[in-house]
Parts: structure tokens; C-alpha cells; sequence
DNA sequence: AATGAATGAGCGTTCATTCAT
DNA sequence: AATGAATGAACGCTCATTCAT
């Protein structure tokens, strides 16, 4: 995971192109990637700009579509690229130590720093559902590979009832899109939330604060009795 | 819920003489005010169509240009017409006569619904996040339109603890941005988090199950004890 | 004639709309011709907007229609009265007293000084040329208003050797070709000209000296022996 | 006189085997350069269309924007190329082993000639002006370019003083600035001129009088007594 | 005499993409 | 594996002009 107080946003792309070539097509495909992460977070799908990714890049715009065919394409392998990093985090908080209510109270303290310190993550999956999932549709992988983030839920769920300290009646996937609604939230809607209510969620404190109140909404839409 | 792309309500035209040129200017402006939400709604600002949107108008495209002078005028004319309309909405809600806890749940019954109703609206800030906030800025006076929907809550909070039903520290900023972040998401991301844990929130149903999860999570939120 | 020293040209359009509207018919028309004059001179035919005019009056865009019919017919209007001012100017001043040679250095001091005063007219011309004089063709009347600067020529041309300071060969045509030349050149080339070699036609001892080495070209070019 | 529009010198291209696509480029280039010289010069910077520029070449109108960005530096580089032709005309004058009144005289001789036969490099500075020199701004380079001409009079006026045969007081950028005057009036002004008084300049004898007519003029100008 | 609303044609420009090597 | 040159389609926008009153 990365540091969880990052929450700066990509700045203007940086013209650093290097004369060095890059030394193998992996990472080459790899450059182009995380370029077109960047430009199509920050401009959405039809803001994004081709050029703009390639001057992103160590290499040339033909070379994009060399490895991709096109801008969809490109788009696609993002989008799923954006996808399994989530998993990767997921699978990297060790729950099974803890009590279920320290448990979930870290699960939730880390999927909110997650997703303060991954703002393009967040963007892409906005861009994708303002494209009506019509990309995500082509990635039936996605599935499975997020339904784990529901069997840890689960778990964690039967051993919270197990000691009684949370209820019976929980919907492991309603308390994952709680958890995610809430954290999300406060990436995908910082501009005009934070405009209107003159909130700065880039400030470390304010980003503590609310994580506390995510937290507490948490436990307590659990909590037993 | 209501009908999710109605959002005019101009009565029928009456029938009278001098219904003069000045009369159709302003018809002429929210007819391609609504044509151009549906499709920056649809498409973002960048993939929207300024010929998409003068096909939708039972004028032309010059008029666009006459009325808004360019397209990014045009988004921020329908950027401010969405926060106002929702505004409407909010004093609509008549909570006076209800307890605090029957109000809250109405309140926020109240706002899922509006939201599933007007994905238009979600859309739209969206795509105002994806664009960083550039355009809300200058609307200014869209911070005291929704500070109402603040002081409503505040005052809500005060006869909650005075009968003491609601724990007494709640910010209702936290409080709004809760209520938000769990009616906005569901709209927002129903087609990413839809797909990959096959929800379908086009369904009454599902639409109705979540949004009592929604109203459990905010009551025990607030909830005293 | 207006003040020799004014080279100032055609600032940026001062909106300088009154409230009061254009007392008659012909106050409107010359408020037109006026907006019109400085708007061609400063942009050229194609360069000049008709909207930037219209701003530039007290009346309306539509007034413009309904006075002049259209672009064309605008422009050919305001080249007209150009050329019959320039008229004006030459029956003003008075010769008759003079010596021929000091009548000769008079005229084209006040020639230089008329041009230099009168830039938007030399731009006015300059573009006609740009057209390839399409739209004087139509203006055959000019024809009899500058041959009197002809005749003028010829008269003092005549005087000249009847008192034995002009040589007898001098064709009076090109007598004032050489005038023109020279002073409009001074107008017409103002900024190429100056840019390149550095020299201000603006400042009035630029503008003095560059006329007198004018008059010295002319009076060597006529005198006897 | 030379062919008024045969501005190009590039010879035939040399059937070698690698002219290449990079070979293309350049040809592709000028092809487009000398298609907007003449329509620029038709028709001004604003009523120029870049689509007629476009159909004036063997390519295409992207190739413009590939290769000039826009109509502006397209305009600029016109500008540019113009003036660097005119340089290389002067150079190319050889007047050294002619008396300064023979060399003084083949000198305008020449200009004159020059200037009437590239009509359109009259029309791109006549336009040039009417920009108010807004473009030739960004251009410092033509100073230099053109100081040429004055180090070129000066020379000839010393030698002119040495042999008795030009005065002493002859300032050689009022010299280049009447020669230049006279010759550039000739072109730039034919149409409203010759419509007035009824001249035909594209007359071989018309030309060649009004010639010997500047010629007469500069060298009175200049002759010592 | 005067005007605000409306318009069709076309303009400069940009875009993702492909060609030829 | 890599690239500079080339491109058609379409995009946002502007223009002079006319309509209806």
C-alpha cells in the first residue's frame, strides 16, 4: 500500500521524456500504461487526449498503437489494471489476528487511505460508470476477482456474530458498498463537496477526521444489539 | 420513485395572444438546457456533443451559440440549474411534523429516491469532479444554496438530542456526507459495482432493500447509546 | 484639415454606446460610416465584423442592413466618402499667391501631413488594392473628383515654367504619382518599414524630417536645368 | 521583366534512390508555402481560406495544420520566406564595377522591376501593415536581412561623394525609403491609381516610363549641385 | 425608424488512426 | 521493435444575413 497521506492529484504531465529507450516491450507496455492511468484519470475517456499520452511516455504514439490497437483498447487494460491493484491491497491487510470489531475498523481505516492515496483508481471507475460500464462488461474476470472482497466480509461477519459482537442479520455485500460508498465518496465528490462545504480533504487532519466518522458509521451499522 | 429524466415542468403553453418572441427565447433556452444535461449526462463534457445536443432541440445549433456563446457555458448553465433544482427539492421534504428519528428516516428515504431518480443530476457532478471542480467555482452562490440543506439538519440533530433520541456529538456535515455518499454512490457507481456483484438497482426491489440498508446505516448512526 | 501632428491610429473600439438615440435618418447613416470607416481600416474587408461596428455605434446591427444592405455595399460607401474628402482637403488649400516652387513645397507638405493625419483612409485604400480595386470600378464618379488634383498640378506645373524654375518635360500624372508615392508610402508602410530600419513615423520630428527630404525629392524632380 | 509569380528555384528532383519520405516532407512544405503566398496575397490574412490553400496543393489541408500548426504561423512563415527572397534579389545586383550613377540607376532599375514582377510579396507587406506589423514583430531576424540594403546604398553614396557625383547630405535610409516608396506604389497601388487615371501598369510601356520616371527622380535626388 | 430572435453555410482546427518503411 | 508522414471525418464555433413584428 502507499503512503496513505498522498492524496495529491496528478499534476500537469511532466515532460520527461528520457533519451534512453526503454529496454524491453514490457516495459515499454508498461509506460504507456501507467501514462494513460494518469491522462485518462484526469480527462476522462473521450478528454483524454492520444498525443498527450505519448508525450507522457518514453516512447512514440505509434507505439500505442503498436501494443494496444487503439484507444479503447488502451482504456480496457487500464481499467482492469486499476482493478486487480484493489485486490492486491486487499489481500495484503492481515485481518485474522484481530478481534472482528479491530478487525473491520482497520479494513475500513485502510480501504479509505487506499482510495485518498489512489485518486486516478478512483476516476477511472467514475469515467467507466458515467460510460454506463460498457468497458467493464468485456472483463468478466473482474468477477471473481473482487467477490474475494466479499468472502472476507463474510468471514469477518460470522466471527463477529461467533462473539457476539456484531448482528446477525448483516449483508456481507451491503456492508461492502457501505465501506466503499463511504470511502469512495470522499475521492470521487472531494471537488464539489469540498467546494460547497469548504472542506479541504487534501489536509491530513480533515482526512483523519473523516476517516473516523467512516469508521464509526461502520461499526455501528454492525454492531450487535 | 419518480420518472429519472423528467425534470421540466413547464405547464402547457397558454393559449394566449402576445405569446410574442420573448416568450420562445426562454423556452428556446431551457429546450436546449435540457437537451444538453441528457447529454453531457451521458457523455461528460468532453465526449458531448454540441451537434448530439442540437438534434435533441427543436432548434438549431447556431442557437446554442446564441443563448450560451460556447459549449463550457453551456455545461456550467446546466451545472447550475442541477444544484437548483435539487435545492427545490430539499424544502419540498416537510419534516416539522414528524419525530426526529420518522423525520431523518423520510429525509433521507426521501433523498435515495430523488437521486435514483435523477441520475441526470448525478452524472453531471460526476463529471464536474472529473474535471476538478473547474467550473463549480465560479457558481458562487451555490454554497448558500445547499448551506440549507446543512441547517436543516442541524436543526434536526438539536430536536433529536433534546428528546433524546440522537447522540449528541453529531457534525451534520458528517451526517449530510454520509446520507450523500450512500445515495449518491448507489446511482453513481451502479454500473461498475452492478456488474461485479450482479445488482441490478434498475430493479424496485433492489432499489427498495438497499435504500432501507441505507436508512438503517444513517439512524444508527445518529442513534443515542 | 486636421491636426498635421494627430498619427495616432484607430485605438481598440471604445464602447462608447449612448443611451440617447441618433436624432434623424443622416446622423445615423454618418455613425455608421464612421464605425465602418475605423473598423475596415483597422481589420481590411474580410477582417472587418459587422457586429464590431454595430457595437461601435449608437444604433443597432440591424440598422447597418437597413441603411447599407449589406458588407459590400457598406464598405463601398465608406471608400467613397474617403476619396471625396481627400477632395476637400486639396480645394483648401491655397496656392494661388504662391511662387511655384513655395506653392509646390505647401502642397506637399500638406499632402504628407494629410496622409500621416488620415491613416485609416491610406488603410481604406491599401485594401481596395488587396481587392484588386474591385469595388472603385464601381465608383466612376471618382474618376472626375481627383482628375482636379491633375488639373491643379498642371496649372502650377505651368506657372512653373513660365517663370523658368520648372524644367518644360514634367508630366503631371507622374508629378503626382511621385507625391502619392512618397507620402502615402509613409503611412501605408509605417510598421514594416519602421520595424526593420527602426524609425518611429509616429514621432513628430521623424515625421518632420521625413517630410522635408519628401519636398526635397519633389522640388529637385521638377526644377529647371 | 521576370514571370510575376515564379517565386520556386527548386530544381528538378534528383530520380536518386533514397528520396525518401523525409525528402517528401520538405516538398510537401514549400508546396504549401507557395500555395498560401498566393492566396495571402489574394486575399489578405482574413480572407484567406485555408481550404483554398488546401486545394491549391498536391496535399491535403491536415498537412497544413501538420506542418504549420495554424493559419497564423502558416501566415508568418509566408511573411518570412517573402522578405528572405527579396534579400537574396538584392545580393545578387551587381554594381560594383558600374559608376555610382550607372550602378544607382541599374539599382532602381532593377527594384522597380523586381518589385512589379512579385506582386504578391507587395501584397503580403501591404497586408502586413494593415495587421499593424503585429507579425513581423516576431520576426528580429528580417532586420538584419534587410540592413544589407542600406550598408549596400551607403557604399555607393561614398563613392559617390569621392567621384563628385552624389552630394554629401544623402541619408541612405531615405534614399532606400524613396526608392522603395516609389517602386512599391507602383504595385501596390496600381489598381485605385490606374482605375483614377486611367494607367495601365501591366503595360510593358507604361512600365518601362514610369520607370525612367524613378529612376529620374532618384538620381535628381541624389546628384551633387 | 427600429429591433431581438433566428439561421445556413462554412470556417479554422482537432482527433484517432493508418501508411510506408 | 520502432517511426515520421500522412489522413478523413468531424468538431466547436463564427459569419453575414434575414425573419417577424
Amino acid at each position: 500500500m502507499r503512503d496513505p497521506d498522498n492524496f495529491s492529484d496528478t499534476p500537469a504531465p511532466p515532460a520527461r521524456k528520457r533519451t534512453t529507450r526503454a529496454k524491453n516491450a514490457e516495459a515499454t507496455r508498461q509506460n504507456i500504461l501507467e501514462a494513460a492511468l494518469s491522462e485518462f484519470a484526469r480527462s476522462g475517456f473521450s478528454g483524454a487526449r492520444v498525443d498527450t499520452i505519448a508525450d507522457m511516455t518514453q516512447t512514440s504514439k505509434r507505439m500505442i498503437y503498436y501494443y494496444f490497437s487503439n484507444k479503447e483498447e488502451l482504456y480496457l487494460a487500464v481499467l482492469e489494471e486499476s482493478y486487480k491493484k484493489i485486490r492486491a491491497f486487499e489481500t495484503e491487510v492481515s485481518l485474522d489476528e484481530l478481534s472482528p470489531v479491530n478487525a473491520l475498523r482497520k479494513l475500513v481505516e485502510a480501504t479509505v487511505d487506499y482510495q485518498a492515496g489512489h485518486p486516478d483508481f478512483i476516476r477511472i471507475i467514475m469515467n467507466e460508470n458515467i460510460l454506463q460500464g460498457s468497458n467493464i462488461e468485456r472483463l468478466p474476470e473482474l468477477r471473481s476477482v473482487n467477490s474475494g472482497a466479499i468472502d472476507l466480509l463474510r468471514r469477518l461477519c460470522a466471527r463477529g456474530v461467533d462473539d457476539g459482537s456484531f448482528r446477525e442479520d448483516i449483508n456481507p455485500v451491503d456492508l461492502h458498498m457501505n465501506i466503499s460508498a463511504l470511502s469512495f465518496f470522499n475521492v470521487s465528490n472531494r471537488y464539489t463537496f469540498g467546494f460547497i462545504f469548504d472542506r479541504n480533504f487534501s489536509d491530513p487532519e480533515v482526512h483523519a477526521a473523516r476517516r473516523e466518522q467512516i469508521v464509526e458509521s461502520i461499526l455501528r451499522y454492525v454492531r450487535a444489539a
